[in-house]
DNA sequence: ATAGGGTTAG
């Protein structure tokens, strides 16, 4: 299988505590993983050469640890008791962290009961006793916790500090205040840093009544001004909605820093205030206050926000003066400010200047292409940053399940999705739903239905997604079903869902139940009809080959008829032959979208298969002076990884004689089937009467191939840019039964199952 | 101390 990815190895221990990992990684010990050489606990000789002074064996447990690989540790520290090597000193604190990181108690308590003997039974002084407080805290231990400190000699303000931080942090909040009153009566005057950590855990509004309580009492002790109080208090109130409060209290600073104005502005963002927030950087501006590269990063994504080029412009002028443009902090929002405009030019050409891209950078270009439909950009890009080993996140993967998905490549699909999983980069939600499209938009609906069962509880979106991918596949019953489902586990269905229904009634021909669908998603669910809606239900009439129904739709007034609305209906005139409606949603298509190549081509057929000969060469002139080219009908399969594209008379496949007989050779069969069987009205196609080849069209060669090279019982899937065309789906039909075999065909609006002669779509599409 | 990226549709 060509391989995309050459996955290093994973870490076996992936649950760390995601709320730990600043304090984790912004460690101030000499011995963060980062130090440690990338040769220690790789080297299993350690064990058999204890090595002088005992520095490597430390260095090894702590590595061990630091990797979550606990068992391992622990065996290695009976090894190192069993040889008389000692725990150094300064080694307790990075390893009780990690303990504290990766919720290992056991290491924990192992080290707790080292520490007491190597301090010859005593217990252990005010540093390292603090470093266990902590471990025990962040394990959840609180009354682990709460003995260390009662025990300690030489107990410190920050002692009881860390208590109050760590009960906050959970959520504990009466418990942090408890612990502040104890202090207060053991004779500690709790300070500034113990009511900003305090501060430091509120973000939610729930938690607001606890920060105003907080604020009140730092007022009536005499605390404030306090620039680290201040900068905790704006964001609080900030992030609980209460701007008025925090613009209060940023004027009343004595002096403004870049922090706390970062701050106010990313509160004035989130509450979609971008031109407040613009408004306190150009104050900063005219103040003077040295700002540094977060406060442009909000300000920029400000612009981003507003659309506003110039502003925008300028702010990368000054970025880029100021030499903050090879800045990870800097640099994605001006990647991503360039993209949101389209320019993909500029944002990769701001994403090369990043000099030591993370895993966010990377993310913002990735999502970049992604969005602008530059797929093979977000595989390449990705491959960059796997070669480099660099962080990953979950977002990333979350891009590339839509790129593989857009691709309909499955082979990186699967790979991404194990190598998401090994990492632990599957997001919740965000990936999981991602999958479920991603598996059903492959073609494997089943494989769609599993991602879907995995998700813990799944969310709106979740549920619509996989609504929508029974729909793409003719399922409408199990669309409705899960629907029902959905409501009755108390998840509310959104326009996007309804969108998603009305689909599912639309490719299985369910007219009544669309029409009522339709009027209950407001009556019922709250949900109000839009265009897209009534569009949708425009398709089902279309489909259904109602025409005049759908066209009193759009004359209802109920909504303002769009492009759409007449290409769906000039689609659906063409299919049923109506070319008197037709010509109307055609000239008002046109009107709306003359670029459009698909507009014309929809007119040349109704009015071929009408026989209006003079209109159908009028059509044909017209896109021709104006330059409009028909959209090249493309297939492809990918066999064995690799991936196989034909276009209509296609002879440049190494193969081409074999798939030409094999063509040949299947349509004689099919012929002969044709006579049996009573001749398919929407077959009687005009390219035959036009004399046309069909033989050639571009699916046909991809099912010729896929069945010469892939030998066996599996189920051969072929994916289409366009629409098939009618004739083509008669003889995939015809082939499915001739040769036995399963064909799965994804076109530019749904998945046919073709098997022993019938489609799953009815012979609706 | 502070930010930056992501899910469902025709």
């Amino acid at each position: 299988m060509a391989s995309l990815l050459s996955i290093p190895p994973s870490n076996p221990n992936p649950n760390p505590n995601p709320n730990k990992s600043k304090l984790f990684t912004k460690t101030s010990s000499s011995f963060s993983s980062a130090k440690i050489p990338s040769w220690i606990s790789l080297n299993p000789s350690i064990a058999s050469n204890p090595s002088q002074n005992g520095l490597l064996e430390n260095l090894h447990l702590l590595s061990l640890s630091n990797q979550g690989r606990f068992h391992e540790a622990r065996d290695f520290l009976q090894f190192m008791d069993s040889s008389n090597i000692p725990i150094k000193s300064r080694f307790f604190k990075p390893l009780l962290q990690a303990c504290g990181f990766w919720n290992s108690i056991d290491t924990g308590r192992l080290l707790h009961n080292h520490i007491i003997k190597t301090n010859g039974r005593r217990n252990p002084d005010g540093f390292l006793g603090n470093c266990l407080i902590r471990m025990y805290m962040d394990c959840s231990c609180f009354d682990d916790a709460r003995k260390v400190l009662d025990k300690m000699p030489d107990k410190s303000l920050n002692s009881w500090g860390i208590m109050v931080s760590n009960y906050a942090n959970f959520g504990l909040f009466q418990e942090a205040i408890d612990i502040v009153s104890e202090m207060r009566l053991a004779g500690f005057v709790p300070d500034c840093v113990v009511f900003a950590s305090l501060l430091q855990a509120c973000s939610s509004p729930s938690e607001l009544e606890i920060c105003k309580q907080v604020h009140s009492y730092v007022i009536r002790a005499g605390f404030v001004p306090d620039a680290s109080i201040d900068y905790e208090l704006i964001r609080v109130y900030a992030e609980c909605g209460c701007l008025e409060s925090s613009v209060l209290l940023f004027d009343r600073m004595p002096a403004r820093d870049a922090a706390s104005c970062t701050n106010l502005m990313v509160g004035y963002t989130r509450a979609g205030k971008q031109v407040e927030a613009l408004a306190v950087f150009e104050r900063m501006m005219r103040e003077g206050v040295e700002l540094d590269q977060f406060v442009f990063s909000i300000a920029l994504k400000a612009c981003s926000c507003l659309e506003d080029r110039k502003a925008g412009t300028q702010i990368h002028a000054f970025i880029v003066k100021l030499g903050l443009d090879s800045d990870v902090s800097s640099g994605p929002p001006i990647v991503d400010f360039y993209a949101k405009f389209g320019d993909m030019v500029r944002a990769r050409l701001a994403f090369d200047k990043i000099l030591q891209p993370n895993d966010v950078a990377w993310s913002a270009i990735i999502s970049a292409y992604c969005q602008f439909s530059m797929f093979e950009d977000c595989l390449k890009m990705f491959g960059h940053s796997r070669k480099r080993d660099m962080a990953m996140n979950p977002s990333i993967y979350t891009n590339l399940f839509q790129v593989s998905a857009s691709l309909a490549d499955t082979n990186s699909g699967t790979q991404l999705h194990a190598d998401a999983i090994k990492r632990g980069l599957v997001s919740m939600l965000y990936g999981e739903s991602a999958l479920v499209t991603m598996y059903s938009r492959l073609g494997d609906l089943e494989y769609a239905r599993r991602a879907f069962e995995l998700i813990a509880k799944p969310d709106t979106v979740s549920w619509t997604a996989l609504i929508t991918g029974c729909a793409y596949h003719g399922q409408a019953l199990e669309a409705l079903r899960l629907f029902k489902k959905m409501i009755s586990c108390g998840v509310k269905p959104n326009a996007i869902t309804f969108i998603g229904i009305l689909t599912a009634y639309s490719h299985s021909g369910l007219v009544l139940e669309a029409t009522e669908c339709l009027d209950t998603m407001n009556s019922v669910y709250g949900v109000k009809p839009t265009n897209d809606h009534y569009n949708s239900m425009i398709d089902v009439y279309c489909r259904a080959g109602q025409l005049e129904k759908a066209f009193s739709l759009i004359k209802s007034g109920l909504f303002e008829p769009d492009a759409l609305s007449w290409k769906i209906m000039l689609g659906g005139c063409a299919t049923h032959g109506n070319a008197d409606l037709g010509k109307i949603a055609g000239e008002n298509f046109l009107m709306m979208e003359p670029n459009d190549s698909a507009g014309y081509v929809l007119m040349f057929n109704m009015y071929a298969s009408a026989e209006k000969w003079a209109e159908a060469a009028l059509v044909r002139k017209t896109m021709n002076e104006r330059g409009i080219r028909k959209e090249v009908s493309c297939s492809w399969i990918r066999v064995e990884g690799k991936l196989h594209r034909f276009i209509v008379g296609d002879r440049h496949h190494s193969m081409t004689e074999q798939i030409y007989s094999k063509l040949d050779e299947l349509e004689s069969s099919v012929r002969q089937c044709r006579q049996v069987h009573t001749r398919d009205e929407r077959s009687n196609s005009v390219h035959e009467e036009r004399g046309e080849q069909l033989l050639d069209h571009s699916e046909r060669l991809a099912i010729a191939f896929g069945l010469i090279s892939m030998p066996g019982n599996h189920p051969i899937l072929i994916f289409k840019n366009l629409r098939v065309c009618g004739d083509c789906h008669w003889f995939t039909k015809a082939v499915s039964s001739i040769t036995r075999r399963e064909i799965v065909v994804r076109d530019s609006s749904r998945f046919h199952h073709f098997k022993d002669g019938n489609c799953s779509c009815n012979d609706y599409w």
